[in-house]
DNA sequence: AAAAAAC
């Protein structure tokens, strides 16, 4: 396995990385890099957090000329707050630099945007409609790009989006350099692709052989009701005791009434989707990244490229309608080579849904039952109705006494009542010397809800023992 | 079918 320097990084750039965390590239940085140094067009394909954005942004930066203060390469991403993150991500790698990065995305002040743009920026990273509206004002120049990067390039050159990235991409050069990055890529997108890029080459990373999402994400299908669906979530997170969990409906009026029950219930949760301010999409994704929330409900808009340490789980309260919004959702959890948890809850409505999202990720998910009194039971099989195995399920959901209190869960309240799950994790954490019981600072100060693990996820926390795919990155 | 993305 290469490193950086041998993929053609150069020493000050390695260094950077090093900083952050970032010892060793992953498989996919090991495909890219070279040929993105050289020129090429590539069209990459990697599973959720396997490291494609460092990908694409090395290359990028080190090839900047920063005497020339005009933007020389542009990253499309497809939500506001993925184009904030890659834009910190790379403002990280790029600390010390005289490199000048810029977001430019919607809900925020379109004149102080305009003042930094003015100040010469040598890379750009927005969302589709507010770099548009920068190029009909006049005041974005992109005739000097030499590369674009249309991140999670799948739901960009969709219906919807199209549109927006074709007027954006008609203010570029056509010599240049295009790169598409995402985890999907189905194959009539893919057909597109080829419009926008000169003799692409395609790389496609295959961690793992069959499933399409990563193994390291145990997943979990949950019948429930319509009239159930609540209860079921909510003792199924005093039953697995996420560190942070991200829960997916499919509408922004769910999300937010979803939202509402859950702080009801004494939970540390808050809302995420498009609705709600600019301003108050960044407080509440900070919080989160801060672990000061410990649920997230969100839209879809949570779905992609959104990469929070410490997602311990992924609820789909509501199933998604496409197998692409079911691989991209899950892949919030069981980033950099750690663990993760995926659980779908399924009313009967939505078997035809299911069954094609497992016919899309060829991947038959393991399935349980919610009965009306808290219990979880083992289904035999995809499509079994009764087929019990082995009766009740030994992870009674909630636990004794949850619901005493008043309806807010308590497992785990003074610490002691684990799993057998959650004693693995108390034991892989102690192997690495770390206190799971007390948790982090971050996990014993997150809100007043007890039904928080303590544990937060293995594999980026700590230097040293525990160097992961991207080197057992410390914080972000 | 919904969400996202400009004002």
């Amino acid at each position: 396995m290469p490193n950086f320097l041998e993929l053609g990084i150069e020493e000050p750039w390695v260094a950077a990385l090093k900083e952050n965390g970032i010892a060793v590239p992953t498989p996919v940085q090991t495909e890219t890099i070279p040929l993105l140094l050289a020129g090429r067009d590539v069209i990459a394909r990697a599973k959720t957090g396997t490291g494609k954005t460092i990908a694409f942004l090395l290359p990028i930066l080190q090839r900047l000329d920063p005497s020339r203060s005009y933007p020389q390469a542009l990253i499309i991403a497809p939500t506001r707050e993925l184009a904030l993150q890659i834009t910190e991500e790379a403002r990280k790698i790029a600390r010390g630099t005289e490199i000048r990065i810029l977001a430019v995305y919607g809900g925020q002040d379109v004149e102080k945007q305009l003042r930094k743009l003015e100040g010469g920026r040598h890379l750009i990273i927005g969302t589709p409609g507010r770099l548009n509206d920068h190029l009909r004002r006049g005041t974005l120049e992109l005739g000097g790009v030499k590369t674009l990067v249309l991140d999670e390039a799948d739901q960009m050159l969709h219906m919807g989006f199209l549109d927006e990235v074709e007027a954006v991409i008609q203010a570029l050069p056509y010599q240049r350099q295009t790169l598409l990055f995402s985890a999907t890529m189905p194959a009539e997108v893919k057909r597109l692709a080829s419009f926008y890029t000169r003799d692409a080459e395609d790389v496609t990373i295959k961690v793992e052989q069959s499933p399409v999402p990563l193994k390291s994400i145990k997943q979990l299908v949950v019948e429930v009701t319509d009239r159930t669906k609540q209860q079921a979530l909510v003792s199924m997170i005093d039953m697995y005791r996420p560190y942070l969990a991200i829960i997916f409906c499919r509408t922004k009026r769910r999300a937010s009434a979803l939202n509402a029950a859950l702080l009801e219930r004494g939970y540390a949760s808050d809302e995420l989707h498009g609705d709600l301010s600019q301003a108050k999409r960044e407080q509440v994704m900070k919080r989160f990244r801060e672990a000061k929330l410990q649920l997230l409900v969100a839209t879809d808009v949570a779905a992609r490229g959104l990469d929070v340490e410490g997602v311990t789980h992924v609820f789909n309260y509501d199933m998604p309608h496409e197998v692409e919004s079911y691989i991209h959702r899950i892949g919030r959890t069981g980033r950099a080579g750690g663990k993760g948890m995926a659980v779908t809850l399924a009313s009967p409505k939505d078997r035809g849904d299911l069954q094609r999202i497992e016919q899309g990720i060829q991947y038959a998910i393991e399935r349980r039952r919610y009965e009306q009194d808290g219990a979880i039971v083992e289904v035999r099989g995809p499509g079994a109705s009764g087929g019990k195995e082995a009766g009740r399920h030994k992870e009674q959901a909630g636990g004794p006494g949850r619901k005493a209190s008043g309806g807010r869960g308590n497992a785990g309240r003074d610490g002691q009542r684990r799993s057998g799950r959650e004693d693995k994790a108390v034991r892989a954490a102690s192997r690495n010397g770390k206190d799971a019981r007390g948790g982090s600072k971050r996990g014993a100060s997150g809100g007043r809800n007890q039904s928080r693990g303590g544990t937060p996820p293995q594999g980026r926390r700590g230097r040293g023992t525990d160097a992961g795919r991207r080197g057992g990155r410390s914080g972000r």
